[in-house]
DNA sequence: TCACTAAGTACCCTTTAGGATACTGTTATT
DNA sequence: AATAACAGTATCCTAAAGGGTACTTAGTGA
């Protein structure tokens, strides 16, 4: 996806469409709501997800000023993942849209499985005391 | 994109992804969150839909629940797409998404030219009286 | 000396999304 | 007799999204 000040929408619901858009943008987001995150962190949060794909949805995130990339120039390689104050004004959304989401699946019997999520966070919330 | 009750999902925010993704579909949405649109008054209000991608969209909105199919057996066809009660709980997360991306737009100068759009609502509404 | 770590690239491939064009059937209008 | 309106299908095609595997780099610990 290419940055998004370079094209003209009809809505402003098909830019924000266009920004958060595909399979991984939304879970990213979610995940550095609360705290920074580093790529590693990141990639075990979502299940499935390959370093292409993260590194891909990552760069377009930075390039339309949603998130802010920090390298630490250390070895080995320490990348850091934050939202940027813009990023920030889209966690309102985003909790929108969770909760929605999780109604829908109570009402339609929508299998949602968060257990491996959430055993990769507690593990690391040990590790770190 | 099959039914979402066939899949599983690991993050409420995935399966609204999901639901809602794509180019056309939260747009479809909007402009049915105040009155029934039929058809071909969807598609005058989507610059540069065709035919097949307006009807698959509006099958995958069916199928999921969110939105209302309605054929009235007269000649020329007539067919009136409404919410369903489902899909109206999505309005005020569609209002949330449509303001961040307004907001976004501004803050980033991004294009959107809503023109056509509204001379085509406004020579429907002339034509009702 | 070897293996391991983090954060990626490079290259290739498959699947899905999206789009262009032509066609259908019935009736009213020109 | 030809054309337009409406709500689609059918067929074919391109572009974009998504994914798999292998490789890189510099230092650290066994």
């Amino acid at each position: 996806m290419s940055a998004a000040s370079d094209k003209i929408y009809r809505c402003p619901l098909e830019l924000s469409i266009d920004l958060i858009g595909g399979k991984w943008k939304c879970v990213i987001l979610w995940h550095l709501r609360k705290a920074p995150l580093r790529f590693s962190q990141l990639k075990r949060r979502l299940p499935g997800v390959t370093q292409k794909m993260l590194t891909q949805q990552l760069r377009d995130l930075e390039d339309n000023g949603l998130i802010y990339r920090e390298v630490y120039p250390v070895v080995p390689p320490k990348v850091e993942y934050s939202l940027t104050e813009v990023g920030k004004t889209f966690v309102p959304v985003l909790r929108s849209m969770y909760k929605w989401g999780r109604s829908y699946s109570d009402k339609f019997e929508v299998e949602i499985d968060t257990t491996l999520q959430e055993t990769i966070i507690k593990e690391e919330l040990l590790q770190n005391h």
